[in-house]
DNA sequence: TGCTTCCAGATTGCATACGATTTGACCAAA
DNA sequence: TTTGGTCAAATCGTATGCAATCTGGAAGCA
């Protein structure tokens, strides 16, 4: 395993350290930098954050139940390796929701809030011209960012919980089946969102939320891919 | 407590017990067997069980994600106490949920479901005319269980665990703030949305969603209600 | 060689033990 | 009566130990 990013658990997060673990996990996750089917064993968790594995365990669970780790019974936990059909319900919940969230925000967003959505837009496009696999990871991170920040403007946290675990289970959707690994037109369609919104314009947001998610989803390579994972491949009748 | 239905593990569930657990609290809460505020502690679930409190833990963690409990560190689990505002974002939630499902579900349903929802209604329509407070419960889970069934023929395994979710904390909301306990012309306005199914007439089914969430939610008092807590109270700057 | 059987190592599932934190009661003082 | 302080009981957070289960490989047999 390879989780760079130590965390200081006195500093940011004097209580809950199986929240921080799930956390930084879920960071890992959506960054790639671990890779769909990874084993995460109790005890390699455990050591690796200097907790017991009762913690850990906690950790993986909530991880669980958010869908980036799949666990078998007796064998543990294992990051998510969603199938085609998951990824289509993922981006088909994804296109009943978002326009929502985003008519919703047209009715909050706030200035301020707006001069923020700029500056993520700005990294997005510094990432966007580097290169490199870092930057790379920066850019799904930044893109996802963008989605997240709409669900919070909008106001609703329950939304906002369901939009965080579907853009986390996005992600690991695009690293699997990603085509050009980010659809390089997502930057300019979250400026056009943008635009809509400081106009706003509802209507036209969220068309042009549904039209993005259309695009990101066109650009992933849906078919069967080879592998299938053998053992969900048996399990499927 | 009071939580009658005792659990044979060995019977129904070989592994996993927290999960037979978490079920059975899930049922007792949306029954309204136990009342909003209610401490669950671990140790008292986990004799209830029969089980040591590592599993009761998992069982509560898991609803707490649900968000049918709520823990506070240090103090305990406690059954969710929603407040308006939560209440209105879940039905919010809903509104932008539903109709999508219906729509999806049209396109799936094949005559045996069609049939197995007249039989679900027909349930509905025995509690209504019954009195009682376990008939009335009997009306509430078999109406949030019309809810499910459309989500579980819709297909989408994601939206189906969010309207789970959705579903259980409705049950919490209306037996919080329901002026009438249950809105009476439930059962009708699902028997309206089941022929439009059975017609194939997604916008009209979609249509007839939207305004049934709409009078559920109408049905409800969400001014304040003096209690709020006190805690809450003071948390809510 | 190829196949089956069996065992050792590793890992999870669960129970329990112990320290830390909170709560509520009791008692004293104003 | 009310306020404030102290302490014991209860409960949670976490670590750890043991049994059950799974995996992978070595040995045995055809």
């Amino acid at each position: 395993m390879n989780i760079s990013e130590k965390i200081t658990f006195t500093d940011a997060s004097p209580d809950d350290r199986s929240l921080a673990i799930r956390e930084a996990l879920r960071n890992a996750i959506i960054d790639r930098r671990l890779a769909p089917g990874t084993k995460l064993s109790e005890s390699e968790v455990g050591s690796l954050f200097d907790v017991s594995r009762t913690v850990a365990r906690a950790a993986l669970q909530m991880l669980t139940f958010e869908g980036l780790v799949k666990t078998e019974r007796n064998r543990g936990a294992f990051v998510s390796n969603p199938s085609p059909e998951e990824a289509k319900q993922i981006f088909a919940s994804r296109r009943l929701i978002e326009p929502g969230i985003v008519a919703a925000a047209v009715e909050r967003i706030m200035p301020a809030e707006i001069e923020q959505f700029r500056r993520q837009l700005d990294e997005e496009a510094r990432y966007m011209n580097e290169r490199g696999p870092a930057a790379r990871r920066g850019e799904i991170k930044a893109s996802g960012d963008f989605h997240l920040m709409l669900a919070s403007v909008a106001g609703n946290v329950i939304l906002q919980k369901f939009m965080d675990e579907l853009v986390a289970r996005s992600s690991l959707v695009i690293a699997l089946y990603g085509r050009s690994g980010v659809s390089s037109c997502g930057h300019s369609e979250h400026s056009a969102i943008l635009d809509a919104l400081e106009k706003a314009d509802g209507a036209r947001a969220a068309a042009l939320m549904v039209h993005h998610i259309d695009h990101i989803e066109a650009d992933l390579d849906l078919q069967l891919k080879q592998g299938l994972g053998l053992r969900d491949a048996l399990e499927m009748p």
